[in-house]
DNA sequence: GCGATTCTATGGTATGACAATTGATATTAT
DNA sequence: ATAATATCAATTGTCATACCATAGAATCGC
C-alpha cells in the first residue's frame, strides 16, 4: 500500500470540467467497425493503393490485420461491393478484387433516387433536355471515325427497324444514344445520359409508345443529328437534338394524357 | 422389396436429355441470399409496401421468417443502408427505418464513380454546361416567390463576401446554386448539380481559384441571372447561365494551366 | 498428351453467445 | 408533485466457431 505524503496527497478532489471544455465537445456518434473498415479500404482503392485488378486481402486475412470478426469484415466488403469498388468471387484464388463502378450500377442508385423522390416524367424529360443536346455537341466536336462508323451502321438497322419491327427499334434506339454518348467522350454525361433514357423507358412502357408516327420521326431525327456530326458541326448537331427533343417530349406529353395519366 | 413387372419395369434406362433441353439452360449463377433479400425487401419497398419512415421488421423477425442466418440478414441490410433506402439505429425500439435517399449519398455514388473513371475536371465543366443553364431556365419559369427571396438574400450575402472573405464566398457560392436548384423544381437536376459543384470544388481546390477578379465575375453574373429569374425570363435566364459559365470555364482553365496541370 | 479426380484456399452460411445501445419505466430524492 | 436517477428490456453490434459450397490448381491414370 502506497504510503501518502504531502507532496503526493490521495484522492485529490477531481476538477470539474469547465463550461469552455464541454463546449468543445459536440455530438459524439460511435462508427460501426464496418463503415470504419470500409472507409479506410475506400480511401486506399481511391488513392492508388489498391488499383482496379488488385486483390484485396482475404477476409480471414483482414480479420487478423485489423482485430475485427469476420461478420463485420464481410459487412464492410459488402458496403464496398454496393459502392462498385469491388468485386468479390468464391473459390479458391477467389477473394475481393477492386473494381471501377459501372454505368448500370450508378444508374441503380440514381434510379433509386429518382424512385423514391417521385421524379416525375416531365422532370426526366427536363433533364435529358438538359444533357442530350451536350452530348450531341461534344460528339461533333470529339467523334473519331470509328465512332461514326458505329453510328451509322447503328442508324441503318434504326431505320430498317422502324418500319414494323418496335422491339428491335427500341433496342437499336438505346443503341444509338448509348453510342452518341460513347462518341462525346465525357464518361459522366454518358453514364448520365444512360440513367435518364432507362428510368424513361420505364415510365413511358405504360402505353405503347413507339407508334409508327413517333419511330418514323426518331428515326429522321437521329438522321439529321448524324449528318451534322459527320460534319462535326458542335452548333448543328446540339440545336437538332434540341429540337428532336422538344418535339419527342410533345409527343409524349399528349400520349400520355391520352392514356388518362398525368404528365406531373 | 417392390416385384418387378412388364408395366414397371425396374431400372429403365432414363433418357438422355435432349439438345432443345440443353439451349433452354442458360448460365446459371447462384445468387447469395443476402442479394435475394436485400432484392426482395427492396422491392417491397419500391412498391410501397414500406413506405418512408415505415419500420422494417427486427434483424431476428427477418431470420425467423426468411430462415436464412442473422449474418446474411445484416448483409442485406447494409447493402439496403449503402443504397439509402433503410436507416438502422441501435437500441430498444431501434431497428431499421425506410428512409429515401439522400442528395448527398447520390453525391457520393457520382463521386465514386468518376473517380474512378478518371473523370476531368474539363467533363465536370461539361457537365455542369449541360445541366446549369437547365436549371436557370427553370428556375425563371417555375420559381415561387419565396425561392426569389431566397436567391436575393444569398445573393446579397455573395456580394458582400466576394470583396474580401474567400471561405464565406465560397459557402455562400454553393449555397446561391443550391437555391437555383430548388427554384428549378427538378429533383434529379438539382442532385446532378449538386454533385457536380462538389466534384469541382474538390478538383479545383489544388489552387486559391477564387482570385477577387473571379470573385468579381461570378457575383455579377449570378446578378444578371438573378434579374432574368425575377422577371422569369427562362430564355434569357438561360443564355445568361451558358455565358457565365463559358467565361468561369476559360478562367479555370488558364488558372490550371497556370498552375502547371493538365486541364485534360 | 489429356481427361478425370482430388486437393485446398477461399467465400457463403448458420448458430450461439455476449456487449453496447437506447428509450421507456420505475424509483428515489428533494 | 417534480425532477433527477436507476433499472429494465428489446434491439442492434460484435466476435468466435464450425461447417458447407465453390472453383481453380495439381495430381493421377490412361
Amino acid at each position: 500500500m502506497p504510503i501518502p505524503t504531502a507532496s503526493a496527497p490521495v484522492d485529490p478532489a477531481p476538477l470539474p470540467p469547465t463550461q469552455d471544455m464541454l463546449d468543445d465537445l459536440g455530438e459524439i456518434t460511435v462508427p460501426k467497425s464496418s463503415d470504419v473498415l470500409a472507409g479506410r479500404l475506400q480511401l486506399q482503392i481511391l488513392n492508388g493503393s489498391y488499383p482496379p485488378g488488385a486483390a484485396l486481402p482475404t477476409e480471414r486475412e483482414l480479420v487478423s490485420t485489423t482485430g475485427l470478426g469476420r461478420g463485420s469484415v464481410r459487412e464492410a466488403l459488402r458496403i464496398l461491393s454496393a459502392q462498385g469498388l469491388v468485386r468479390t468471387r468464391a473459390g479458391r484464388y477467389g477473394g475481393s478484387v477492386v473494381s471501377r463502378p459501372t454505368d448500370a450500377l450508378l444508374a441503380g442508385h440514381i434510379g433509386l433516387f429518382a424512385k423514391g423522390h417521385g421524379v416525375s416524367l416531365r422532370a426526366l424529360v427536363e433533364a435529358r433536355q438538359a444533357v442530350e443536346p451536350m452530348i450531341a455537341s461534344l460528339a461533333a466536336r470529339n467523334r473519331g471515325a470509328d465512332d461514326l462508323a458505329a453510328l451509322k451502321q447503328i442508324s441503318a438497322r434504326l431505320d430498317a427497324a422502324a418500319i414494323d419491327d418496335v422491339p428491335l427499334f427500341l433496342l437499336e434506339n438505346a443503341n444509338w444514344h448509348n453510342a452518341l454518348a460513347i462518341a462525346a467522350g465525357n464518361d459522366l454525361l454518358r453514364a448520365f445520359m444512360a440513367s435518364i433514357s432507362e428510368l424513361m423507358l420505364e415510365a413511358s412502357r405504360i402505353e405503347n409508345f413507339a407508334s409508327p408516327d413517333v419511330r418514323a420521326l426518331v428515326s429522321h431525327a437521329h438522321r439529321r443529328i448524324l449528318q451534322a456530326i459527320e460534319a462535326q458541326d458542335a452548333d448543328s448537331a446540339r440545336r437538332r437534338a434540341e429540337r428532336d427533343l422538344q418535339a419527342y417530349a410533345k409527343q409524349l406529353e399528349s400520349a400520355v394524357r391520352a392514356a388518362g395519366e398525368q404528365f406531373k
